[in-house]
DNA sequence: CCGATTACTTTAGTAGATCAAGCATTAGTC
DNA sequence: GACTAATGCTTGATCTACTAAAGTAATCGG
């Protein structure tokens, strides 16, 4: 996703300074997930992974089709990330789960996506708490 | 983009927070374009141009590669939605302007993409000051 | 005027995403 | 217990986004 999800008609400041957050945050998630030659959406299933799952799980959690995921996991399968396990409760089902490379790449991983971590950072607790409440609010 | 960028570990409510901020974020974003049968790419690059534009500029600002640009603005003047006049200034260059049409879909997805209004309207003014002075400090 | 740069396009390739169809396997029903 | 329906996943086709490399045309600098 290089393209930002910008802000057609800027009404607000604080609507803008939440466009700036979400361009943010998405560009630092693709350039973390670069620095490891995984795209977003590998490094995204990848994060999902702390305990193995089927794939119509991951399917649902993470909104989209089923055969996109087959598609992902296939690479990741391809790169030694993941394995796909059969399920031995239901023999059309397979368990994602992560490989000790896998587990690897995705602790290296969260170490390169620094930004929710720095950004956070940059308040004190207090202004940490304001900051949730504030955000817990406005998404309802 | 269908799958989010998700957080590996959160160690912060914040941060946890955060993200699900850009995640409902993107996924209204996405949502909004695909009323319109358009794409988030084809719907931010249509909201870049309330002044018309040169490919070279909007492949910098949207920080991604110009042939990118060429393909997005080739389907947008597909559907009727752009135009690529020539430059009188530099017969190298193409200014990119919307079409009437171009106008009135960007206009309805303005009205469609009701996320950050909305978000930002549960909050008071003061909590709105509060929110964009806290995401500044935290963008740095 | 000529070489270098600029502005954009073309081509080729990878990946994400969705839809439709297909194949097992499991579950429900009679 | 056998038949049908639903489930879990894969395959195939098609689109879009994106990048990299190479190409074309026009402008700029000397």
């Amino acid at each position: 996703m290089a393209l930002p999800n910008g802000p057609v008609t800027t009404s607000s400041q604080a609507e803008a300074v939440l466009f700036d957050l979400v361009d943010a945050y998405d560009r630092a998630y693709e350039a973390a997930a670069a620095e490891l030659s995984l795209t977003p959406a590998q490094a995204c299933l990848l994060g999902r992974l702390d305990q193995r799952r089927g794939m119509g799980a991951l399917a649902e959690e993470l909104g989209c089709d089923a055969s996109n995921i087959t598609q992902i996991v296939m690479r990741l399968e391809a790169l030694g990330l993941v394995t796909r396990e059969p399920n031995p409760r239901d023999r059309r089902a397979r368990l994602v789960a992560r490989t000790p490379r896998g587990d690897e790449i995705n602790q290296r991983f969260a170490t390169a996506f620094t930004f929710a971590r720095t950004a956070v950072g940059r308040l004190s607790p207090d202004e940490q708490d304001q900051l949730t409440a504030l955000l817990r609010k406005a998404l309802g």
